[in-house]
Parts: C-alpha cells; sequence; structure tokens
DNA sequence: GTCTATATCCAGATAGAC
DNA sequence: GTCTATCTGGATATAGAC
C-alpha cells in the first residue's frame, strides 16, 4: 500500500507529526503546527495523508509497536522465570526511557476512541499464553507462590510503565520539580523493580 | 468567590461539564455537548462559568480532589506499615473503582498543562514525609528489606492506578474484551495487591 | 511536488430580547 | 436567569497556479 520509496519529505512530515500528536494528542494537535515543525507547506500534509485522521493513525502505529515488541522478545524467550522477569523490566525502562510520551499518549487515546483503534491492539499479536503457562508450571513445582498469571503480568506491566504517564504528579510531590531527580529515580528501578517483583513471588522459608 | 447558595442549573452545568471533560478530555470537549448533557443552552454556560477554561479548572480540581484524600488519609493514620499498605489498597482502589475514568483524565491533562496545573496539585497538599520517615524506622528496625521509600510508594500507587489507565489494552490482551472479567480482576486486586508487596518487602527468613 | 488562496465548517464567546 | 441569533476566529480540507 505504501509508496517503495519514502520521500525525505514523508519522513519529514511523519517525524514532526510524531512530535505534535505525541505531546498534544489528536484533539490537541494543529495541522498547522506539523507543517511549521516539518517546514513545509500545509497543503502538503494533505497531499501526503489524505487527513488528520489518515496522519495520525500512522503515528499511533509508529508508537505503538515501538512499545510492544519490547514486551514480545522476552515475554516469548526461553529464559527462566526470574531472569524473564529481570529481562523484561531491564528492556522495557530502557525503551520507555527512549519514549517517555508515549505511554500517556497511547493510554489516552485509546480511551477515547476504544473502537476505532482497538484492531491495531488485536492486531499486534500481543499474546502471552506462553508466559501465563510458564507462570503456572513454576507454581506447580512449588517454585513461587501462588499467583494469577495475569495479575503477575499488569504488576510488571504498571510498575514498569506508570512512572511515566505519572511524571508529572510525581516530580511534584517526590522530586521537587527536579527533572534530574527524577530521571535518577527511574534509572534506579531497574534494579528495584526485579528484586521488588521477584522477593514478592518468592516462597518464604518460615512456612 | 462561589455564590453562597450553589443553584440546581450551576449544579447540573458541573455534573455535565464532569461527564464530558472526563470522557474526552480539554480539547475534545465541546461547550455544545455540555449543553446538551445539562440540557439547557450554551449561552447559560458562560453565563456561569465565563469560559471554558473556567468550567475545565472547576471540574479538574474536583476530580482531582475525590482521589487525593483518599491517599492522605491512609498516609498520615497511626496504623502500622504493613496495615497501612492494607488500608491504602482497599481505600484506593474503591475509591478508583467509583470514578475509573479519574486518572486518565487527571495524567494526560497534567501532561499537557504542566504549568497550568501545576499549582492545583502543590497546593492540593499532597506531603508523603510521615510515610517516608515510617518506611525509614522500620527498616532500620529491621523489620523490612531496605528499600527507597520513594520507590515503594511509586510502586503502591502504579500497582492500584495502572489497572484504570490501561484498561482498553487490558481488557483486549488478557479478558477478550469482557467488561465483567475485568471488574472481577480488579476486585480480586484488594487481596493480591497487599499481599504481593508485603511479600515484596518482608525480610526472608534464609538469610 | 510544492505553493497560495480559499472554501467550508464549527468552535467559543457575546448581544440583546424576554 | 434563560433563551435565540450572531460575531469572530481558527480549524480541516480543497482548488488551482507553478
Amino acid at each position: 500500500m505504501r509508496k517503495e520509496l519514502d520521500s525525505t519529505t514523508e519522513l519529514a512530515i511523519l517525524e514532526a507529526a510524531r512530535k505534535v500528536f505525541i505531546m498534544k494528542g489528536f484533539d490537541g494537535a494543529r495541522m498547522q503546527e506539523i507543517a511549521n515543525e516539518a517546514e513545509i507547506n500545509k497543503a502538503l500534509l494533505h497531499y501526503y495523508f489524505r487527513s488528520k485522521d489518515k496522519l495520525f493513525e500512522a503515528v499511533f502505529i509508529e508508537a505503538f509497536v515501538k512499545l510492544v515488541p519490547a514486551i514480545l522478545i522476552v515475554l516469548n524467550s526461553k529464559l527462566s522465570l526470574f531472569d524473564k522477569i529481570r529481562d523484561f523490566v531491564e528492556v522495557y525502562l530502557d525503551a520507555l526511557n527512549q519514549n517517555p510520551h508515549i505511554p500517556i499518549f497511547i493510554l489516552h487515546e485509546l480511551s477515547h476512541n476504544e473502537d476505532r483503534l482497538s484492531r491495531i491492539v488485536r492486531s499486534s499479536g500481543l499474546n502471552p499464553t506462553l508466559f501465563i503457562q510458564q507462570v503456572k508450571d513454576e507454581i506447580s513445582a512449588g517454585n513461587i507462590i501462588p499467583i494469577d498469571p495475569r495479575q503477575l503480568i499488569v504488576n510488571m506491566l504498571a510498575l514498569c510503565i506508570f512512572p511515566f504517564v505519572g511524571r508529572p504528579i510525581l516530580k511534584t510531590v517526590l522530586f521537587n520539580q527536579s527533572e534530574q531527580e527524577f530521571r535518577d529515580f527511574i534509572q534506579t528501578r531497574k534494579a528495584v523493580v526485579p528484586s521488588f517483583i521477584i522477593s514478592a513471588i518468592s516462597k518464604k522459608q518460615s512456612s
């Protein structure tokens, strides 16, 4: 469907659109601002991407797949459960660090356009059944405490993603608006979160 | 500043504005839709609240304070740390259940209007120093593993809030779009999350 | 492919009758 | 206080010259 050779103009538009849409959301974004950002004329946007909707969809898909593979690679690898958890957090926090505004962007847009965008989510091939089975096996083997695997998945995602969507509040309440302190905090989480999770699901010797 | 006796019209407007702003965000909301929802005329909105901005601010503050006291009450109580964690999760998940769309609304708006809205956050009196000290004391006493109290706070918030902001994705990936399954999942978390946290920070007998 | 100019629509806000 | 009618600006999108 797409042109074989992406022109530099098209790429410039996409980069500008990415910046504007992700920072302001679909409703807050202006085609004029995207054109300015790309240093081209507003009419060119419509020449390359018929409408604001189409341009947005291109940006949304791009943003979405940028954060999905990071999950899949780890969840479908052949590592042990604990190594998988450690790997997941490290890889995912890195991916989020490089795209800190994408989570709130994706989650906000999905909240308002569940129908329109949900096919994108479904066609992305997110499938946790392998990981779920692995967790069940570890429980049966008595290696970890009993826990609904989906609860564990949500906990892993929550601990990684939340600091990025809650950034403004956390910076205000916990870090005196210091961007540097916040960055250090995230960096530290690469070690804190895996041990937190593993400690949570490990069996205690006492019982 | 506010009228002594809120008229029923004003209350109808606020309720309608709440519904529309929270579901669509500031940029996506239309004054016309709020007027329709309140079953009054568009001009009346401006009569009661000069502008869209002012009306939004009223809604935002209301939404914000609806979720803040739930945190403060627990964090400033005199319970033991573990009881505090259990209480916090229960109270907060209840508050979120009653207002499931508020988190993504607040976090989205704060992301785009950090300056304009941050004074509201700051004036809300969110102050975790008491809780932080309590965690430090428990660490010193050797009752829990060493952990940066702020990391613990973020983890507690993350585990409670994330399922609500990630709802569309989670429903698609984990629950086959079933609203009922999702509700049950949240209900189960009232027990899962506290034991997850407490297990994570409890000392293992082995060492 | 890229521009200028413009069409078309719709939003927030106001004027003024009742 | 509440309405109808309207102003004004700004948004997406298109027409058409180059």
